[in-house]
DNA sequence: TACCCTACCAAGCACTTGCTTGGGTCGCGA
DNA sequence: TCGCGACCCAAGCAAGTGCTTGGTAGGGTA
């Protein structure tokens, strides 16, 4: 209800153009720090063009971080339905969000340095809604990885949570789609590190 | 060179005031986001009367990092220059790190959020320099770690090292000064999670 | 031929931004 | 008592902001 806001969806062709011209740029520089006219400028438009296709520059954001977001549960939800461990699932989880990363690069980026600013909009509040969503899951499967003795026991699981989320996201700003590293190659690293710890173990 | 160039520094009271008071909302909102009336309603006074302390809004952020990162760097320096063994100065390190984010929490929050804007500008070249150094200090440790024998050999250093300076920085998101935790008791677990992984080790 | 649709331009409006200018007040040392 | 520096106000400027308006070119459709 939130991103479906627009005029009747035109054939749809240079509609997302725009879309992924403007992700790119709110990516780069910030939603805020973006204006209309850098969008226009790099589509070769004027400006009041761009209204032609969405009603607003928040509208933009909107349909990108909604339909996003919408995409990633349907992954999430998979996953935390399946018969997998505990452990398995958090595997899987860690590695579709590095995926994630790399398909949905921008999208993420956004998410990581503007949500703190758009989710003060009520527009938005599907973001702060989403969040709570996260972080049960995470949890979730950290407290049924310790019930089932496969994590230990003795650590503070609000803060491995925490731990954990960061890592995974924060990784956005560097992990560059079609360098050297493919997704799945930082997801072995990411968990070996989490899991296994980078100290040397004797033996 | 580049914090000092204001108005002879005068007595200090009001000036370190209004500094504290930017630095809180640069921390809040962002400093793009940030407009000098801002500031200055927040000071109780009117916008132009900033410019009696301070001889651009540039020049706040300035200082404020600048000072920073020169007392942070003292404790660096004093710990790489000490005879502890690779592993007990990266955990100083890491200790150092989370005390800055709880003594300078506005600070790291701008350099966080906001330091990929402001490097762009010449100014702040200097940032984009401690950024180098600090690259160097990390991996340095991580493979003076793995040469004495007390860091696994089979990891990329340059990942983990990636690795540990976000998950060390962000935590400044979601960290806030006198709450629950002390620095030092974020700092054992992360060191704890980092060193030897959240697996229950069978034993 | 008459009509509508997509996609855009040209111009500008109302507002916000960082910063400037020209003053004023008050306390303190000489 | 006088001057001076610290501190602040009132008013406003130039540039930039998101968005609106009225219009046009070209293609499809009846």
């Amino acid at each position: 209800m939130s991103a479906a806001s627009t005029p009747e969806r035109p054939a749809g062709g240079r509609r997302e153009e725009l879309l992924a011209i403007a992700a790119r740029l709110f990516a780069e520089r910030g939603f805020k720090n973006t204006t209309v006219r850098d969008i226009a400028d790099a589509a070769g438009i004027l400006s009041g063009s761009l209204y032609h296709h969405f009603d607003s520059k928040e509208s933009m954001v909107d349909e990108l971080l909604d339909t996003f977001q919408r995409e990633l549960w349907k992954e999430y939800d998979a996953i935390t339905g399946s018969d997998l461990s505990p452990r398995a699932k958090l595997e899987a989880v860690v590695r579709a969000s590095f995926d994630a990363i790399d398909h949905h690069h921008s999208e993420v980026a956004i998410f990581q340095n503007d949500a703190s600013y758009l989710i003060g909009f009520e527009r938005f509040g599907y973001l702060e809604e989403r969040n709570v969503r996260f972080r049960r899951l995470w949890t979730g499967l950290l407290e049924a990885g310790v019930e089932a003795g496969e994590l230990r026991a003795d650590l503070d699981v609000e803060l491995v949570y925490r731990f954990l989320r960061d890592t995974v996201w924060v990784a956005v700003r560097w992990y560059r789609p079609g360098g050297e590293l493919s997704p799945s190659q930082v997801a072995d690293q990411y968990l070996t590190i989490l899991l296994e710890g980078i100290a040397k173990t004797d033996g």
